[in-house]
DNA sequence: GGTCTTTGTAAGTTATACTAACAATCTTAT
DNA sequence: ATAAGATTGTTAGTATAACTTACAAAGACC
């Protein structure tokens, strides 16, 4: 156990009080990004043997629910930039799940649709998620598991 | 309003069964992705002027509250390996931050603890979490905060 | 003493997120 | 109708974070 003469200097921020705003674990914050942490790693593993990351897998699943949807609406849905889209629907396409197409509605969009191997990939990753959720939601009873979501989309609103 | 003819034969995945999980919006590790990333977004902003990521402040504020910490333990705290770790510190130690020392107890350790500059920073750092738990916590009751924490916790228990 | 484990470190890979710039296209104001 | 402005996709470049593998130094255990 480590702990020399220099302890007491410095584990004092009573001093000022101010910015004495209390333990990390009341950091609310804090929380999500751990709790972010394990669902992320939980989920890595699972994933592991197929080839796709939280990302991509629900960019694949807004294309599936949402045909010839541009690059941009599944930006805003996800809330990313247009650059990160671009990495991640290149991923996509460069494995042959999806594809680009111009749309005609449109000049300056690019029309998303999955192909007969995105569909199939989409179909095992969505067992992987039940499999995942199930992790997850083993912590939790039903009406707790509405409480949570409910709260976090006050969030993300 | 692009919607073409493949509409009808993509846009259902009920024909399966099986791998219709519900809506992507039932599932409780999308929305702590979404939640998170909010968090994120708010975070980066309101840490804009400062010169310091979620992760740097937290290992900062770790370091504060245990002097002379090794970096693997960090590490656990943050639920991060070592490789990772090292990357903060890293970046921590380059802005002058906190220094790193053997430890005298365990020669493989490196006993971490903050300069005076690392000191300053993290107070200011605190205040500007405060900004951003406010921003956070403006959307719930005190009880609220309370059960939402404990239900993260759950999580990353 | 010798073996196994732990800790820090370095190097290299991947994914994500951001910015800035640009071209093509669409929209809007005049 | 045309000019000006906004949107969309794209590329390039940067930063962060997480991971792997490999290695060295130090400690723990037999």
């Amino acid at each position: 156990m480590p702990r020399q003469k220099e302890t007491i200097a410095i584990t004092t921020p009573h001093v000022a009080g101010a910015e004495d705003i209390g333990e990390i674990r009341n950091i609310v914050g804090f929380h999500i990004r751990l709790a972010h942490g394990a669902v992320y790693r939980h989920f890595t593993e699972t994933f592991a043997h197929l080839d796709l990351t939280q990302k991509q897998v629900s960019a694949l699943w807004l294309v599936a629910d949402h045909p010839d949807i541009a690059q941009i609406g599944v930006a805003q849905r996800m809330r990313m930039d247009r650059a990160t889209t671009m990495a991640i629907v290149n991923r996509l396409e460069a494995k042959g799940y999806l594809v680009r197409r111009k749309s005609r509605s449109d000049g300056r969009k690019q029309a998303l649709n999955l192909t007969e191997p995105g569909r199939r990939a989409l179909a095992t990753a969505k067992r992987a998620i039940q499999q995942h959720e199930q992790w997850l939601k083993s912590r939790f009873t039903e009406q707790e598991v509405a409480r949570l979501i409910e709260l976090l989309a006050r969030i993300h609103g």
